[in-house]
RNA sequence: CGGGGUGUAGCGUAGCCCGGUUAUCGCGCCACGUUUGGGACGUGGAGGCCGCAGGUUCGAAUCCUGCCACCCCGACCA
């Protein structure tokens, strides 16, 4: 079995990428920039798909389903948006294919050319808005909150998995509101949900904050991010929520009557998560065993291994086990029962670590003289031989502590790496040396955010909404300063 | 799209400069046997249009030309 991990030490970026076909979580495509997700990794994404459901739901919002394919047209209604996109989309511009002349192969027809171009959604705003404009009369129909589940294509230059792929799947939610209090409320809100899931199921900590100009969405007003940091200092913005005021609404002329009877054009919120985070789960966790999984987020929370050497004693331990399994999983808890006499335990043992599966219980001949199993924890890599009385209650405190530890060990790892800095020098060494968040004042400009970019790679990752006034000078320019912004080089 | 590199079995590779029997080795796969408390061992077996298309030659994985794909470094990005 040649499964030996790049360790993170080494090579961060090649460990990452063996991580992730290794644990069997997705896998590179025929097609240039898209992956296949396998069945564990999709099995994870269907845990966060559910739970961020459920969230969404619990706010006030419904699921709908919009075309994949949007009208050329339609795009560039809303110019900066348009701007935004235009240089990675995908064009559809014939419908049919035939067999060629010699017969030998399958052909364009170009007598199927289409009227008008469709453009592969790169996200929904333009097509969902057509819509709008017919759902909403009166501001009875208002608040309107959809969300929808869909791939979208960006045709990205330079790919990877989950991180960045040519195409990804992703929920957007697409709202319009009779007020600019009331949409901005959304937005901010909508961070909300994206931060709690965030840090209470990923275990990932994150930092609320407001984009600036120059990394903010194309077509928005005002762009709400979380950034969590990865193992290797880089920053990963792992979730978006946009105010987009009536920019939409009025390229898409949507109006509704007030109960004045006045027209006004309504104000929108649009926000986003993707299969982005089954990258950033993996690279706030996971160590040079391989992956490391938030129980709350794990297919198999738990995995039982047998040893035997006779088929009696296998026969004992199933006798035992199936036992157990009824407890844990009266208990809730998801477990699998790894029987196979194909594979031996050590070959389990380390293929289970690989995958990341919070526990395992191992259980032989000499447990069932004393009554005990061997329990293994994967998180800090711990072994402790326990009776097996009320197996299904410690297993389930221990999966809570494991879920609590893995956020608490990613929050101080993301406390000790933001660093705050008052000169330039000191900025561009702590980049270099420590990497992580750099807190720092800015003068506010985009010029003075270009040129920092430009010499250093780093970026502004947020204006952390938490942050407060405090007077100083703008770490690159000297100029005056209100309040400091974090830096950091990104994903 | 610029600069660099690589294509040989499912994966990783040797051979290529300097053309010459049946293309090397490891992992994985299949069968049988022994094994099973941290990735077992033995024996046997299957699997290749050497990225594609041309050319040079008695003879091409090897030399030449063109194309394609992928990887790395830049510009672009959730």
């Amino acid at each position: 079995m040649s499964k030996k991990l790049t360790k993170r030490g080494e090579d961060y970026s090649k460990w990452y990428n063996e991580l992730v076909v290794k644990a069997d979580l997705a896998e590179n495509s025929g097609v240039r920039g898209m992956m296949v997700i396998k069945p564990y990794g999709y099995a994870i994404w269907e845990k966060m798909q559910a739970e961020l459901d459920r969230m969404f739901k619990e706010t006030g919002h419904e699921n709908a389903y919009f075309p994949l394919l949007i009208p050329k047209s339609y795009f560039n209604k809303e110019a900066s948006h348009d701007d935004g996109f235009a240089k990675e989309c995908a064009v559809v511009t014939h419908y049919r294919l035939k067999t060629s002349e010699d017969g030998k192969e399958i052909i364009v027809d170009e007598n199927a050319k289409l009227e008008e171009e469709l453009i592969i959604r790169p996200t929904s705003e333009t097509i969902i808005w057509d819509s709008f404009r017919k759902w909403i009369q009166s501001y009875r129909d208002l608040p309107l909150l959809i969300n929808q589940w869909s791939n979208v294509v960006r045709w990205e230059m330079r790919t990877r998995l989950f991180l960045r792929t040519a195409e990804f799947l992703w929920q957007e939610g697409h709202t319009a509101h009779e007020t600019k209090n009331e949409a901005l409320e959304e937005a901010l809100k909508m961070q909300g949900v994206y931060a709690d899931f965030a840090e209470n199921f990923m275990a990932m900590p994150v930092i609320k904050g407001e984009k600036t100009e120059n990394e903010r969405f194309a077509g928005a007003l005002s762009t709400y991010t979380i950034e969590a940091l990865m193992q290797d200092g880089k920053a990963l913005q792992a979730g978006t929520s946009h105010f987009l005021g009536q920019n939409f609404a009025k390229a898409f002329d949507v109006k509704y009557t007030t109960n004045e009877g006045k027209q006004e054009f309504v104000w929108a919120t649009s926000w986003g998560v993707s299969t982005r985070l089954m990258g950033a789960l993996v690279m706030t966790h996971s160590d040079d065993f391989g992956l490391v999984l938030p129980p709350k987020l794990a297919p198999i929370q738990l995995v039982i291994v047998p040893i035997y050497k006779s088929d009696e004693q296998l026969e004992a331990i199933n006798e035992k086990v199936e036992k157990m399994m009824v407890e844990l999983k009266a208990k809730g808890v998801s477990v699998k029962y790894d029987k196979r006499t194909t594979h031996k335990p050590g070959w389990k043992f380390a293929e289970y670590e690989l995958k990341g599966v919070p526990l395992r219980i191992a259980i032989g001949p000499r447990d069932l003289e004393n009554n005990t199993i061997e329990l293994a924890r994967r998180d800090i890599l711990s072994k402790e031989i326990v009776s097996q009385e009320n197996i299904a209650e410690k297993v389930k405190t221990l999966l809570e502590k494991i879920q609590d530890n893995l956020f608490n060990k990613a929050l101080d790892f993301r406390n000790n790496l933001i660093t705050e800095v008052d000169n330039f020098e000191e900025f561009k060494e702590v980049l270099k040396d420590k990497g992580g968040f750099i807190s720092a004042h800015w003068d506010g400009t985009s010029e003075t955010e270009d040129q920092i970019k430009n010499l250093t790679k780093a970026t502004i990752r947020c204006i952390p909404l938490d942050t407060k006034d405090e007077e100083g000078i703008c770490v690159f320019t000297g100029n005056k300063s209100s309040r400091r912004v974090l830096f950091a080089k990104a994903y």
